[in-house]
DNA sequence: TGCTAGCACTCCATTAAGTAGAGTGCTAAT
DNA sequence: ATTAGCACTCTACTTAATGGAGTGCTAGCA
């Protein structure tokens, strides 16, 4: 039962290969007659039926019932976009559409939803990027305004364009005037650092000598901290062409269909996953069940992380079901992610 | 052919009524004996026949196929709604978990996404709110922050904390001073103002004598106008359990719910439906193919225009199947509409 | 004239049975 | 080791049969 790919001579690995274009492309369990014929290997379908017997013993393929053909299981689908794979180089066209279309615009935001609907477009599947990740943004301008009982309204405006706003209850209760005083200062002493810097510098400052600083000074720099404790817009994506997964018959299954776009609307178990994506460079896989999650034990989910000047900042993928065209997929998916990452603005911090 | 509810005497208006209760609450069509044993008027099955081809005749009901029962058409629904129904109080529990949830916040947003959510979960259908018009809503603050090549981002805060910003283009390349003495200029006349009255006021300025006025105002004056030309969150709503759709039999039909769901992601069908109950207080009903739109010939559309001081300014409401429950989903898009208005933090124009 | 009982008819839904096709597993022969 | 052959299994599709629900129409009754 040791899935090892040592276990399997050249011979079989190619029957798997082939038999799983096959089943990509068809979408019908592959027999062994056809497979017979369509493997340059000139065998049988008596022999193929014994290599395709021992396929099913390791557990890489499995028949939905006795006289239909092989269809491959999820490790079978792993074994293949990991080690048959040949990934074909981008549609010429297609390539020019995601360099016009992901040329650096001014508005980020924007951007991440063309990015989203050109993935779902070219691949007929769902779209998703994840928001960039704030952290590495530099901060441009901070502002504070008062609003009742204590609370105050914090703006503040990252890299070019991208505006934030928060409301954060204060000690005490400022004027308007004193809140403009404290957005001066701390625009006067943090503009122009990234997020990041700007929070490790509010902290160092309030576990020091509090004593040399004046009242005003301690307030504003309470007040930054408040601002930048969390990060809120990490937990968000756009998904677009979700729809396209209704046209799958191996997903429309009863409530099947339900419960995945339930799952896109609570944004959580997506956003847990795509975190996974994260640390890795590149592309990434997860085919079926390896997702953990039992709502996508149907979809396979391609995702790679973008950059920017090399600190990843977000990921963006497909999904579809499991039975998908890998070999166009993975190259696509790469290139959108270095794409984007390229026409992202750049948000080095310059100290 | 004469669809006037006159060529109808009172027992064909009740028979109509039960049979469309009836249908609305078994999903099955009507027979005659059925009808006539839940209807309370001693009739036989042959008497209520005749009756039933009448209206047929009318094209309040119809069959789909010779030996079915009968199920009303959208005119049949139309007639039921207008003047045969008995709306239901609403459920005591329910209306508690309104009133609960629908108390003044501070944040407006959160309690739009919070309406939606209530009116998918109560009818298990669809529910929709629009964003409040901009237009009512009061400035608080304004601040332009300079950009590269001539362009400018303006912030501006609405009520007590609703913050919108948009880039416009300036005619010369303002310094960050500049802009900020513009931004104080602007605060220091028109902060407090409805944005409508911003509006009007600033046009005003820049049609009158333009000479009593330094270089300086009249740039303010200028941005001021750009910055508040187009009212941008007109077209955008809040939608939830769109997913609660994919339960209904009636509307699976092949790609029937992938139409109605990428008409949702287009939104733009939506809004324009939507904007039809702008004008009208009080609840208005889209039966099937009333909508005008194709995609939505088996839906209704049940919407309440909602207020805050006496304007007008949104709406909300819920889509399902055509066979909704009416008595029930009626008062409750009304009052949810009502205390939604009451919990929208007030925007008086205060001078 | 309005209502009703009765009857023939239509259509659907469900079940049962039969058929053709595809594909397998096993065995025996090469 | 590979293959040809055969019996077997399972599906998908077609056809037929049956029961049930409901209608439309006609004739009779108040």
């Amino acid at each position: 039962m040791a899935n090892n790919t040592l276990d399997l001579n050249d011979r079989s690995l190619q029957l798997l290969k082939t038999l799983v274009e096959r089943y990509i492309s068809d979408g019908q369990p592959v027999g062994s007659r056809l497979l017979s014929k369509d493997s340059a290997l000139n065998l049988s379908p008596a022999t193929i039926r014994n290599v395709m017997a021992d396929l099913e013993d390791l557990g890489l393929v499995h028949s939905p019932h006795t006289s239909a053909g092989r269809i491959p299981t999820s490790s079978g689908y792993r074994l293949f976009v990991d080690s048959l794979l040949t990934v074909k180089p981008l549609d010429n066209q297609e390539l020019s559409r995601l360099h016009q279309n992901l040329s650096a615009k001014d508005d980020d935001n924007q951007m991440i939803g063309v990015a989203s609907r050109l993935l779902a477009e070219i691949t007929q599947m769902a779209g998703i990027v994840t928001l960039p990740r704030r952290e590495l943004t530099c901060l441009r301008h901070i502002e504070f305004l008062p609003l009742s009982h204590q609370r105050v309204l914090v703006i503040f405006v990252t890299n070019e364009q991208e505006v934030h706003n928060k409301v954060i209850s204060s000690e005490k209760n400022f004027s308007a005037s004193e809140l403009q005083q404290a957005g001066a200062y701390l625009n006067s002493i943090y503009c122009g650092q990234s997020l990041d810097a700007v929070r490790s510098a509010v902290l160092k400052e309030l576990q020091v000598d509090q004593e040399r600083m004046n009242q005003a000074m301690l307030d504003a720099i309470k007040m930054a901290q408040l601002a930048f404790e969390s990060n809120d817009n990490k937990d968000d994506y756009v998904l677009t062409g979700e729809t396209n997964l209704m046209g799958f018959s191996e997903l429309s299954g009863r409530n099947h269909l339900k419960q995945i776009f339930d799952a896109f609307s609570q944004k959580q178990d997506i956003i847990h996953l795509l975190d996974q994506s994260m640390k890795a460079d590149g592309v990434q896989i997860f085919i079926g069940e390896e997702s953990g999650y039992q709502v996508f034990e149907q979809c396979s989910l391609v995702t790679s992380s973008y950059s920017v000047n090399n600190e990843i900042v977000g990921v963006l993928g497909v999904i579809g079901p499991t039975r998908m065209a890998y070999e166009k997929i993975i190259p696509f998916v790469d290139v959108t992610a270095k794409l984007l990452g390229a026409a992202l603005n750049p948000k080095t911090t310059t100290p």
